[in-house]
RNA sequence: GGACGGCUAGCUCAGUUGGUUAGAGCGACUGGUUUACACCCAGUAGGUCACAGGUUCGAGUCCUGUGCCGUCCACCA
């Protein structure tokens, strides 16, 4: 074994030979517990982020963890098309070659979508391998797939068959650069420094008076058809039913009343752009009010707006009208403004409400999916994103499901050729089309890429073809235990899985009929949903690639090794909090992983391996006269961290779990047992005993870390010759209980006594070797110490005198009755200890020593006290650098005692 | 406007039903290569637990309020 571990080769082997084993392949296998979690499935074209290293490394921690367990395990992996960011990545790939995706068509456009899909995709999944991820890769699903694309379109079908899938003319949120509609989820408010524009609108049958009216969009203007008034405004009672001027493209327009004005904003009164406005268009259907549209699909005013307009992007026809208006007279006043506009999640820019014809859906099973939550059959991790999950439930709006897109699953509707298209009359509407296609035109929309990854759990396993689903195991397999996710996508995701899931499985209901309670827990995608935290960088801002601050994990996986990553990210992932990620954690984890190299390594070196293959084999290498308190106290502890790492999983609380083992591996067992353990196996009396209480340790420990840091577990596993006919990744870890019943019956019985004598002895061995530090002694292995203690504190410290002093570096401790004056002590729980500073000591040698030190004290003391009588000094410089100086000056001082004290001893032996 | 989270050592964070003297890692400082490991060992320093009240024998922990930071939802033109 080599002095320091080496992931790379390790890990490159290791997970060929995995993979060749078919140690990640999930079987339908009755005899055992089903454990099984989908991905959530990356865009396709995308690389690795530290956000997927986080999520990915938590579930295959649970997939492992549950395959040592001895369950039937499914990590099912998958890619999704991710509709608007592959296509906008394709058009741009395409303009570069002189190209447009119009001038290819539809079909040549999709095909070199498809090419360029299978060039790019497919990175992220090599990534996943080189993290260590078992998932069971014969099954990866992509949700462009011909299965899929079936499941999606069958899913469609159905809902538009119970009426809960419609096609309308509504207010959609439009993105002028994606040219496509998005649903309300795609939209992001952003507040903006804008301006509020105050303009006069001249009443025709008043000459003289005239309303104001606040607006930040004066483009709009050519697009009114009203203004309103709240109709118990006091102010312009009497206005209502007459009619104002348009100021700009002037023809008359009605005042009209509605509720809906704010009668405390701006002026109280609102211009109507039915056409352009959420609010706009419901007042204007209310009062049956025209819509006139005076924006192009790409954000262009249009002919409506005028010859003076036409053509001209939405912001410079912004600026364009306002000098207009401020030109005529009818810009009152303009002011600086901040307010929140939508913008495109994906494209960036400011979506426009627009009024078009889209395909709508109802949402199916929305009250048993807040029940499926409220009664727990579904969890989640943390708990309080459950309120979230309610509340937009409470809330919910239809979603907009069409997308004017190429990229993605086609709408499986299909119009008569030559007929009105509103007509649902004159629709055809399934998954495989109409038998005579010459007389019909499929709808041009594609779905919103979420309207196929609601499905993933179940079309993953089959879904809805009986045949599929028997071979993917759907039966054993759904519902899938956990699912592990970003509280991002929560309302994207997972709350339209759980409808879908609750809508889809099993036998179908009529809409307006409940699903009875009974048969809710077999039809919920997952049982358990662990929210994961987001990772941000050292400033606290989301890692993304806009800003560049994601570190490549790649990069991370080859410094520092997989495990170490892995270790790294989960050890600060906290339930569901965000986390700041810092590469120094990443380190950590690294020197973790060395040092159980190092320890297993001192291991090989320390005496045979042979006789490990078992929990019986190797306790019966212990000899029931040579087990010392230490071994008990570190079974005691083993114990104890095996219960805590089972409390932890059961609430998903994995930097609990890496803190128990790292505590136990490292504090305890490498810094306590390993190093008494030097002294044991010098003596081949008690010899195999240690070696095999080190031996039961290491094996339990590698068990429990496995799942966090595989590969160099599964190394170790069997270069220390635990492995028998069971591989690492299939052989459990004891319980607690299973421990104690293991050591009973060798006659090992653990008392909890031992471990309080062996804390005082950890104490003593401290305390000891720090008046050792102090006085610069740490070195000196001659040192005598003398100690007051009552006899019940003196028989144990005899008992444990040998391995004190081997462990604090002292010749001796020697019990006297009087407390000896002049020597430093220290005071333990078990007496009180002196160091004899004058024996075994090199006197000559401490004598110049002690010289040097003062003779430096008395250089350093005076610099202190000049600055210290230095009025300037004194006042000016900050309290706690004054205050630190005379802390200085002190202990300085003290310093020079002591070492005076201890100098004028020393003479007096010489 | 509504909801949720955070505020603990210089930094990043643990702290699970309220209970000895509040912990870890990193960083700082001191000393150390005695054959597992310098990706290491031994030791030291460093905290008014955001603030103000309250409940209690006892509060980092529970309650009320305030402040700052962050996230989500809604949104008034």
């Amino acid at each position: 074994m080599d002095k320091a571990y080496s992931p790379r080769e390790v890990e490159d082997r290791l997970y060929e030979k995995w993979l060749s084993e078919g140690a990640f392949e999930a079987r339908a296998d009755e005899s055992r517990d089903a454990f099984s979690i989908v991905i959530p499935p990356p865009n396709v074209t995308g690389v690795l982020t530290m956000g997927h290293v986080l999520n990915n490394t938590i579930q295959d921690v649970l997939a492992r963890r549950a395959r040592q367990e001895g369950k039937s395990v499914l990590w099912l992996p998958g890619t999704d098309h991710a509709g608007i960011a592959t296509q906008t990545k394709v058009e741009n790939a395409i303009k570069e070659t002189g190209r447009t995706r119009e001038s290819l068509g539809r079909e040549e456009f999709n095909l070199q979508a498809c090419l360029w899909r299978d060039e790019h995709g497919g990175i992220i999944l090599n990534q996943l391998k080189k993290l260590g991820c078992s998932c069971d890769w014969s099954r990866n699903v992509h949700t462009l797939d011909e299965d899929y694309s079936q499941s999606v379109l069958s899913a469609f079908v159905r809902l538009f068959k119970k009426g809960y899938v419609y096609r309308g003319q509504r207010m959609v949120n439009w993105c002028p650069a994606s040219l496509t509609a998005l649903s309300d989820e795609e939209v992001v408010m952003k507040p903006q420094s804008s301006t509020l524009y105050k303009v006069k609108y001249n009443v025709v049958e008043s000459p003289g008076a005239f309303l104001e009216v606040c607006t930040t969009r004066p483009e709009t203007i050519v697009g009114d058809v009203a203004l309103a008034i709240h109709p118990e405004d006091p102010r312009w009672k009497n206005l209502q039913g007459k009619h104002v001027m348009r100021p700009v493209n002037p023809i008359a327009i009605p005042i009209i009343a509605d509720d809906a004005v704010d009668r405390d904003f701006g002026t109280g009164v609102l211009k109507i752009t039915p056409a352009h406005d959420k609010l706009d268009f419901e007042i204007g259907q209310r009062h049956e009010l025209p819509i006139i549209e005076v924006l192009n699909a790409d954000g262009t005013m249009n002919e409506v707006a005028g010859n003076d307009y036409a053509g001209i992007e939405r912001f410079a026809a912004r600026k364009l009208i306002s000098e207009r208006l401020k030109q005529d007279g009818h810009l009152v006043a303009e002011e600086p403004y901040r307010n929140n506009v939508g913008f495109s999640e994906r494209s960036d820019v400011p979506i426009e409400p627009r009024l078009s014809e889209q395909w709508f859906l109802k949402y199916p099973r929305v009250e048993e999916a807040k029940k499926v939550v409220r009664k727990g059959l579904i969890r989640f991790f943390p708990e309080r994103w459950e309120k979230t999950y309610l509340h937009w439930l409470e809330n919910i709006q239809d979603w907009c499901i069409s997308r004017q897109l190429w990229w993605g699953h086609r709408i499986p509707v299909w119009y008569r050729k030559g007929k009105v298209r509103t007509d649902p009359s004159n629709w055809h509407v399934s998954v495989s089309g109409p038998s005579d296609p010459e007389n019909w035109e499929q709808d041009e929309d594609v779905l919103d890429t979420w309207a196929s990854s609601w499905l993933w759990p179940l079309a993953t396993l089959g879904w809805p073809d009986d045949d599929d689903m028997r071979e993917k195991g759907f039966d054993y397999f759904y519902p899938t235990s956990v699912l592990v996710t970003g509280p991002d996508i929560i309302f994207f995701w997972v709350a339209r899985m759980i409808m879908a899931g609750l809508e889809f499985n099993g036998r179908s209901y009529k809409p307006d009929q409940l699903i009875p309670d009974e048969s809710l827990e077999e039809r919920v995608p997952f049982r358990n949903v662990y929210f994961t935290g987001i990772i941000r960088d050292a400033e606290g801002r989301k890692m993304s690639k806009s800003l560049g601050n994601s570190p490549d994990p790649l990069d991370l996986i080859e410094k520092y090794g997989a495990d170490g990553l892995r270790h790294g990210i989960m050890s600060i992932a906290p339930k569901g909090q965000d986390i700041r990620f810092s590469e120094e954690r990443i380190e950590q984890g690294r020197n973790f992983c060395n040092k159980l190299w190092n320890v297993s390594r001192f291991r090989t070196l320390s005496g045979s391996l042979s006789g490990n293959q078992s929990p019986v084999e190797i306790l019966s290498r212990v000899r029931l006269d040579q087990v010392m308190e230490e071994d008990q106290a570190i079974l005691i502890r083993l114990k104890a961290t095996i219960d805590e790492v089972e409390r932890c999983y059961s609430s998903y609380e994995f930097n609990s779990i890496l803190h128990a083992l790292y505590k136990f591996f490292w504090n305890d067992f490498c810094d306590w047992y390993v190093e008494n353990s030097k002294a044991r196996i010098k003596n081949e009396e008690g010899k195999d005993t240690c070696l095999a209480i080190q031996d039961l340790c290491l094996r339990e420990m590698l068990l429990l870390l496995h799942p966090f840091i595989p590969f160099i577990t599964e190394e170790l596993w069997s270069l220390l010759g635990f492995s028998s006919a069971k591989s690492i990744q299939f052989e459990a870890p004891a319980k607690g209980d299973d421990l104690i019943g293991m050591l009973s019956k060798v006659g090992i019985t653990l008392d909890p006594q031992v471990l309080e004598e062996i804390e005082a002895q950890r104490e003593l061995i401290t305390q000891l070797r720090s008046i050792k530090a102090e006085r610069n002694l740490s070195n000196n292995r001659e040192v005598e110490f003398l100690y007051v203690a009552d006899s019940e504190n003196a028989a144990l410290i005899a008992k444990s005198e040998k391995s004190v002093l081997e462990a604090v570096g002292a010749k001796s401790l020697r019990q006297v009755e009087e407390h000896p004056s002049g020597l430093p002590a220290v005071v333990t729980a078990i007496g009180s200890f002196y160091l004899d500073l004058s024996s075994g000591i090199d006197l000559e040698a401490e004598i110049s020593r002690m010289k040097k030190e003062i003779e430096n004290l008395n250089k350093v003391i005076p610099s202190i006290e000049y600055k210290l009588s230095n009025e300037k000094f004194l006042t000016n410089a900050p309290a706690d650098v004054v205050e630190g100086a005379r802390a200085q000056l002190a202990e300085n001082q003290m310093k020079l005692r002591e070492f005076t004290e201890i100098l004028s001893l020393l003479t007096a032996k010489s």
